[in-house]
DNA sequence: AGCAAAATTGCTAGATTGCGAATATGGCAG
DNA sequence: CTGCCATATTCGCAATCTAGCAATTTTGCT
């Protein structure tokens, strides 16, 4: 794994492989669903979903015949989530797991 | 500008990008200082900031001979901020970001 | 074996990146 | 005002990467 953050971003450069994540919010799916959702072939999928997995961005199960693919939210969050807070401190607040270390409790006010 | 969302986030793909808006945090920079962060080319750097610029993610401003850039940090945070919200919104929160209006889960952005 | 689902393997078209050379724009001596 | 340097952007080209599909192979179930 050369640099994992590269890899991340890489990985949401492309609006469908940004829409698989977004597909993902609720649940796994198997490939061939995420497939069926686009218009593009299945190997297509097939390989945004493999940068999507390089990127440590999604898991994959087994079931049966099939591979569902889940969300791995923590990481999405943690390392976009860190880039932001690196540029534009003042807009972003992350909100759980930041490692074990800092809570870092923050008064800001959520309207989200 | 066809889609701002996709215009971001291809920005944000490369290092060199994401390096030059981490630059740009503290204040604004002239496109010469900003290049010479770099060991690559002038013409190169010139070609990431019309990246950003085009993306909406930084600023160029005239002062006599040199052209200043600086960090538009709002449109940041709100683009790559709302994208994380949609997807993992258990684990990240916008603090005050005005939000023009909700994007409501579509299942649009297929177009490559 | 036979079938279905998914991944992998070539392969081509298009886009991106990088550099050097050439082209604007501004400022300043003579 | 002309010439000239400094700064920064375009232009042209080569190398590299990516996206897409068709065809093939792997995997798992019946």
């Amino acid at each position: 794994m050369a640099d994992s953050v590269s890899d991340i971003f890489d990985a949401l450069a492309h609006p469908t492989r940004r829409q698989i994540l977004q597909d993902l919010k609720d649940g796994e799916l198997a490939a061939g669903a995420i497939a069926a959702r686009f218009n593009t072939s299945g190997p297509t999928v097939s390989r945004h979903l493999g940068v999507l997995r390089a990127a440590g961005l999604v898991t994959e199960r087994r079931d049966g015949n099939r591979i569902l693919y889940s969300l791995v939210g923590e990481r999405l969050a943690l390392s976009v989530g860190d880039f932001l807070s690196t540029v534009c401190p003042e807009q972003i607040v992350l909100r759980q797991v930041r490692k074990r270390s800092t809570p870092s409790r923050s008064t800001g006010e959520v309207t989200a």
